[in-house]
DNA sequence: AAAAATATATCAACCGTTTAACATCCAGAT
DNA sequence: ATCTGGATGTTAAACGGTTGATATATTTTT
């Protein structure tokens, strides 16, 4: 690989010229700028951005702790984020956490190391205390945090509000939330929160279904829905809490042969791009997963400017009907 | 942040001993080792991983150039990749090239500066001259170059045979194969011949209709089946190159009440997730997305310490029949 | 008591780049 | 003839770490 002495023994100039031409600093003329261009190119000369960042104290790099990119879901926010972090000079260190604590410390450790000038952390089993100690501008998602870390999330309450009220409004009379585990504190147990509040407002039959505290595995899903449809044969209406899970719920329903939306209305969440390319297409609380990426970098990036940005960042959610309820 | 200096100082040390006791060489007190360790355990030190590899000459960085994360089969390879070069010591940074020419170039230049230790190459639009011209460890996905670069690849004329043989044994008299676009230099266009070659061996009516060089976009997938069964009405079988083809194909057929899987079958490609989480299930050709991300990342490193590889890496694909056939 | 091995220190070079300070040269304006 | 400012050079320090050479203790072995 050519350095830029390379360069500046090969143009005739000294270091300090190639850096001021590579720099714009200083006085250059057009043609030494030229000249050192055009070296540049011969010798397909890149400048080391190790030693830059090493001197700058700043690398452009971004850690991403997501629970797994496989997850459709995290694989939109993280291409989304990707792109709007491409477009402001950043790059993306890829960290799937598998939602295990040990990884996300590890992964935290790493991304320090490597002197990232920022953290979006959307993979929460860390104890809070932890994250103060980070000690880097950092950007959660859909967690708030007791110390004045800045959080990206979409408006949980209203989207359960919106999903419940859906499926009383359809005629449901006995409906069921299948949620992630709410011992993990997240803002997406407010969807519980207005789940049980709306279904005891409007006097309708309820239940709550957890997923167990691991990471997200269909055949799990499917289990839980089974034991819910047997337990509560005459259950009408399901809110899953994300389009996977509603997936799941639409082929337990064929198994059982119950017709959807007529015995069983089910919405998911997330709209995801498969809700909307599955049969039946899936009805689900949309949430603005690419302006979620934006927002998200856009407040790291502010913090890394020493800006002063706020906490709550809570985006809307709007319903999508389709063809499962 | 705290330095090495600062570790040396606060443990009355010098640099140089807190050096080896980080590297582990030379000779060391057991005494010392701990003080060393406690003092960093105290400051939270971490050494800066950019003067470090900018002294050794490596990084302990891997490029991903993928389309976009953000389709399931890129996501879920994705996963596989960080999580065995997460457990080899390598980071990846993450790289959505959507398919363009233009950012494919940018990005690798990208990935030069900051000095990556290798490149995964899963997006084909640049030009073949460009591979030669990256110089540095590089392994390639789904595409063969003229010069002697390795590539990962699942066996897609087994593959594309199996599907249609699986399309004639069942019955079908009329078939059609869905795919990307044959311009493109890939191997996965062998699923095209071996369609091909299999119906005309067969004596069966086929067709090949392709997507456009863009991005995946589902609704084209749905505008070209559509025409596709406009022209051909009597079409019972669809092989769809990927499964979010063939789920976009299972939503036509419902759209136009043709029945599934008696009316006509559908046979997709991939076997990402949801294959089997949709309803009806679909049938697919599974490639070993894990091995594939795994023998991808081994290559790599063995290039890296200069080892020999193979230049074709081709693994076996398996027919996994569901509910659409 | 001498030799060998262990433990640590001091010093300096190096990785590739940036940048400040200062010097030099030249062309044009005064 | 002098001044001004543009264009470049020289030099050296800095970023944070690694490493080799060399020196100097202290222990341990013979």
């Amino acid at each position: 690989m050519p350095t830029i002495k390379d360069v500046a023994e090969k143009a005739g100039v000294t270091v300090t010229t190639v850096s001021r031409v590579l720099n714009n600093r200083g006085y250059i003329s057009e043609a030494t700028r030229k000249k050192v261009y055009k070296v540049m190119e011969e010798l397909n000369y890149q400048p080391n951005e190790l030693a830059r960042s090493l001197y700058r104290g700043k690398s452009n790099l971004i850690g991403l702790i997501i629970p797994t990119v496989s997850h459709p879901f995290f694989g939109e926010l993280s291409a989304y984020i990707e792109g709007y972090a491409h477009s402001k000079g950043y790059k993306i260190l890829l960290c799937n956490s598998q939602l295990e604590r040990e990884k996300e410390k590890e992964y935290i450790e790493m991304l320090k190391r490597h002197q990232v000038d920022g953290i979006i952390m959307a993979s929460h089993t860390i104890e809070v205390e932890e994250y103060s100690k980070v000690n880097l501008p950092i950007v959660t998602f859909d967690r708030r945090i007791k110390e004045k870390i800045p959080y990206v999330s979409s408006d949980n309450y209203q989207g359960g509000k919106l999903a419940t009220n859906l499926l009383i409004d359809k005629g449901c009379k006995e409906i069921a939330h299948i949620c992630g585990n709410l011992n993990l504190d997240l803002l997406a147990n407010k969807r519980n929160e207005a789940f049980v509040e709306t279904a005891q407002e409007r006097g309708i039959k309820y239940y709550t279904v957890q997923t167990e505290i691991n990471v997200f595995e269909t055949d799990q899903y499917e289990r839980l829905i089974l034991d819910l449809f047997n337990e509560h044969p005459n259950l009408d209406g399901i809110f899953a809490s994300s389009d996977l899970m509603a997936a799941s719920a639409i082929k337990i329903c064929y198994q059982l042969k119950k017709e959807i939306p007529d015995e069983v209305r089910i919405i998911g969440y997330d709209d995801i791009n498969i809700a909307s390319l599955v049969t039946p297409q899936i009805t689900t609380i949309k949430q603005p997963i690419e302006k979620m990426g934006k927002l998200a970098m856009e407040i790291l990036i502010k913090q890394m400017n020493k800006e002063k940005v706020a906490v709550e960042n809570i985006l809307p959610v709007t319903l999508q009907e389709r063809e499962t309820t």
